[in-house]
DNA sequence: CGGAGTGTTGAGGTCTGTCAACATCTGTGG
DNA sequence: CCACAGATGTTGACAGACCTCAACACTCCG
């Protein structure tokens, strides 16, 4: 396909500069990375380990910051807190992402960080970083990729909300979930939502109506499925068909019945 | 300057995780923090100097990227093409930030960065950079705080996004620029707009046509005026009062007749 | 002068938010 | 085990905000 030469070819991503269409090879450097970061971090800084469970607060926005999380398991929510009490999600967190890291520079962390689900992070001292650094350059360039990673991130949330209609940006947020999960090794065919419709359209901007109705719709054109019975378990039969459908809205605003 | 008593005497009451209203302390830290950043890079690592005119690349996305950019003087937009064709402005930069920075752990560049006026780059390379840092350790915590940065604006472009107003969202972009460049000593009563309204609709998320309307309903208001012929220079008599509005289209969602 | 580029403004349609009713699930306590 | 309350999710009707299309004004330049 010559699309897929296309991204071969140049290094730019594809819709909202969303993760490239996965070829399993880029899945498994993606996975490599991963092993080794933890291996290197394990290895080269002294680390705490700490077990978290669902709605646990890694840290809290206004302490003291100072250590960085890396996430060996769970995943976990990134959350800003504005003075007049709106709040937003701004990141969500798998194995191999940091936390913290966002806040390098600052004496406080300025967003809550909470795990969605049971988790095990490593925190480690940002002093105790860049010392181990000395020794070990690469853990430099490991915290850059990861930093310049979450802009990425950021960049692609906002061009999502900013070109994307509401049930794209439903089913762009369901692929980029199954994605997170596939570079990572996990099944993907069955993902759990762990948010609910309003953190979710929070998360979208959008309201929670919009979120339930964009589901509803991406299930009644069969491009995903409802597991269970809470209707937080979505299966994607076949995610390449949900970028297409996201690729699809952008050229003729085709809406789903 | 009245603004700034008015400045002093309302609470501050920051938006969308917005720099605070200000106080001039905060300001001149900002400035002085500029200013010893630049003065340590030119001090301590090897660069090269490089002055851009209005429409320059600085660099463009796909090229290989290694090199970092300090801005020293004029300002830019940093915009990501995705292969579709559409275009987003992402960011916006000026003295003392740095560009390049968010392709840190890639190959190449993931994006253009494009100059909007005359002004001065300084190049650094990565690995020189890293270097320098063995003698002076500052040099990292400065780059970290830039990225660190960098991902808070990027947090607080979502926010606004996601939780304002099409006229609230263009006032709270006037009032960004303004602080932007009030921040680094430059005068903000009457600023030159470098951008269509079309590049000003693609970064706030609308289209330009809304972004006029929003201009003009401020304009009505008194909240900002317009100088010059080219309806590009726009004054802002009051930057507290028009952070006030957008803070009240929060509370109540108060349209401009 | 005339054309291209840019900006403004109006009319009408569509998407999404708001409000409301109802369905479903979960956990608690009798 | 069942009943019940609260949280969560779905769906409809309606209204309002924003986009689309279109016409026109202004500026800059050749």
């Amino acid at each position: 396909m010559n699309a897929m030469l296309a991204t071969a070819a140049r290094p730019a991503a594809p819709v909202a500069g969303l993760p490239r269409t996965t070829p399993d090879e880029a899945s498994q450097a993606f996975a490599r990375r991963i092993t080794s970061t933890l291996a290197m971090v394990s290895e080269r800084v002294a680390l705490q380990r700490r077990i978290v469970h669902e709605g646990d607060r890694v840290y809290a926005a206004g302490e003291a910051s100072g250590e960085l999380f890396v996430i060996n398991s769970g995943c976990f929510k990134v959350v800003t807190l504005s003075p007049d009490g709106r709040e937003q999600v701004v990141a969500l967190k798998f194995r191999g992402d940091w936390l913290g890291a966002d806040d390098l520079g600052h004496t406080c962390y300025s967003c809550d960080a909470i795990a969605m689900d049971t988790g095990e992070v490593w925190a480690v001292r940002y002093v105790d970083l860049i010392d181990a650094a000395r020794q070990e350059p690469a853990l430099l360039t490991v915290l850059h990729q990861a930093m310049s990673r979450e802009i990425a991130r950021e960049r692609d949330s906002l061009m999502s909300v900013c070109t994307l209609s509401g049930d794209a940006r439903v089913a762009n947020f369901l692929r980029d979930w199954a994605e997170s999960l596939a570079r990572r090794g996990l099944r993907t065919d069955r993902i759990t939502l762990r948010m609910t419709r309003a953190e979710i359209g929070n998360y979208l901007g959008m309201t929670l109506e919009s979120v339930s109705r964009g589901l509803s719709r991406l299930a009644r054109a069969r491009l995903i499925g409802f597991a269970g019975k809470g209707r937080r378990e979505v299966c994607i039969p076949d995610v390449a068909a949900l970028s297409a459908f996201v690729q699809g809205t952008l050229a003729a605003p085709a809406t789903l019945q």
